[in-house]
DNA sequence: ACTCCACAGGAAAATTGGGGTA
DNA sequence: TACCCCAATTTTCCTGTGGAGT
């Protein structure tokens, strides 16, 4: 077996000469392909960039600042305009606006949101992320920001996710805060990608809302590959790429509701992979490769970051399919979660969370359910995994405390021998 | 037509835990 | 330190439901 070094015509050779002399040499930095990466330039949202522009502009002449909703589905450039257009307006009159972003997925009650703005707002004394009451929070702010001589732009993305867990209200309170509280000093640019989310409000709510919703519609092929050239561009050489590939990220992002995210992080992989395989050309398989690589990766990030219960109640669904193939019901995979918990010593939450957790971890895309009448026999939900058991299976295991559960098998002899 | 299973899923009560206050 | 307040999580309790069996 060979070491680290490969002799080669009888002289050692350095594993890393390979790198020296790839084929694909990048000619700008690969981290212009990946999400953090704020572009400066938005094909095929001028229109949208023109609309939130002339909403917001009523502040260089010191009026006070509409409220605006962005729609769309992900990777329609809503969050990166919103930061755009608020970057650059405070750029024009960074004296008089502060922006304060907050993402509502990550800060999910309204107690949070409004702890991160008073973190944005200049000169506020700090608010402990718990202890104070809701009301007492409130109030300190409107204070706070009535005594600064400032108008403060709250952009609410996936605004639908706070509403969602605290209804209606956790959005009246914030809004009635930067509306009338601090004499129209706020401004509230929300951000969803559920198009319904406008009706569903309470009527109260509509009409200090919106005076403007803005619409990102979905990038198809041919404007996913605008955005996807320019970048390439900045990247590789022209000679280091097949055009295919880059019409194949783009097709495969169009498909995905004219996700430009899932584009380009496709691209940037895929000139990973070329460069791991010395190719000296990003090829459509590399691109494959790349969607099968971020498939995958997509699903350890959503297994990993789920709570233990979470893991079990999936795990669960595996075992439960692996048993009786199509056939896995809330009630089997419940028992099973159960049986689980007190093989590795943990208590088991109730039937009606696991419910709840079946609901989640099929919003998450991990499986599929469909309500099933069986007459006489009840009512349940059949439970299938969507795919790649065995990496998902792979990924719960990594969990140390769930290390004892690796040599059980969907086998009914498990839940026998729980029972004598 | 009626019953009744095995849940779905809404609402409210109970528990947990961080942080303030005296 | 003991106690209070609050948000978040979980449990308890509940009503609703589609269709096979009677």
């Amino acid at each position: 077996m060979v070491g680290y070094t490969i002799r080669d015509y009888g002289k050692l050779m350095n594993p890393f000469d390979k790198y020296e002399t790839q084929s694909i040499a990048l000619i700008g930095d690969l981290s212009i392909l990946s999400v953090i990466h704020q572009p400066e330039d938005f094909p095929h949202r001028e229109n949208q960039i023109n609309t939130m522009v002339a909403s917001l502009s009523g502040l260089i002449k010191g009026f006070s600042a509409t409220n605006l909703l962005l729609y769309g589905k992900t990777g329609t450039g809503k969050t990166s305009v919103a930061k755009y257009v608020t970057g650059m307006l405070e750029e024009k009159i960074g004296d008089k606006v502060t922006t304060c972003y907050v993402n509502c997925q990550t800060y999910d009650s309204p107690y949070s949101i409004l702890v991160n703005l008073s973190k944005c707002i200049p000169g506020v004394s700090n608010i402990p992320t718990s202890g104070w009451t809701l009301d007492r929070i409130y109030s300190e702010l409107a204070d706070q920001i009535k005594s600064i001589e400032r108008t403060i732009i709250l952009v609410l993305d996936e605004i639908d996710k706070l509403v969602e867990k605290n209804g209606d209200d956790s959005l009246y309170v914030i809004l009635k805060l930067m509306v009338e509280d601090t004499g129209s000093r706020g401004s509230i640019i929300g951000i969803t990608n559920d198009s319904s989310f406008y009706e569903k409000l309470d009527p109260r709510i509509k009409s200090r809302m919106s005076r403007e919703s803005i619409m990102f519609t979905p990038y198809n092929a041919e404007e996913l590959k605008d955005i996807l050239y320019p970048r390439v561009a900045n990247v590789l050489s022209p000679q280091s790429y097949d055009e295919a590939a880059i019409s194949l990220c783009a097709a495969i992002g169009a498909r995905e509701h004219g996700d430009a995210r899932k584009a380009i992080d496709l691209m940037r992989i895929s000139i990973e992979m070329a460069m791991r395989d010395n190719s000296n050309k990003v090829s459509v398989n590399h691109v494959y490769n790349a969607r099968d690589t971020l498939e995958v990766d997509i699903i350890r990030e959503t297994v990993k970051t789920q709570p233990t219960h979470s893991k079990l109640v999936l795990f669960s669904v595996i075992l439960s399919g692996e048993r009786h193939p199509n056939s896995a019901t809330t009630g089997e995979v419940s028992g099973l979660y159960a049986d689980l918990c007190r093989e590795i010593g943990i208590q088991p939450l109730t039937s009606r969370r696991v419910s709840d957790y079946i609901s989640e971890l099929e919003d998450l895309g991990m499986i599929n359910t469909t309500v099933k009448s069986l007459g006489r026999y009840g009512r349940t939900r059949y439970i299938k995994i969507t795919g790649r058991e065995n990496d998902i299976k792979h990924f719960i295991l990594e969990d140390q405390e769930l290390e004892p559960l690796k040599n059980i098998k969907g086998t009914r002899q498990f839940r026998l021998d729980e029972h004598i």
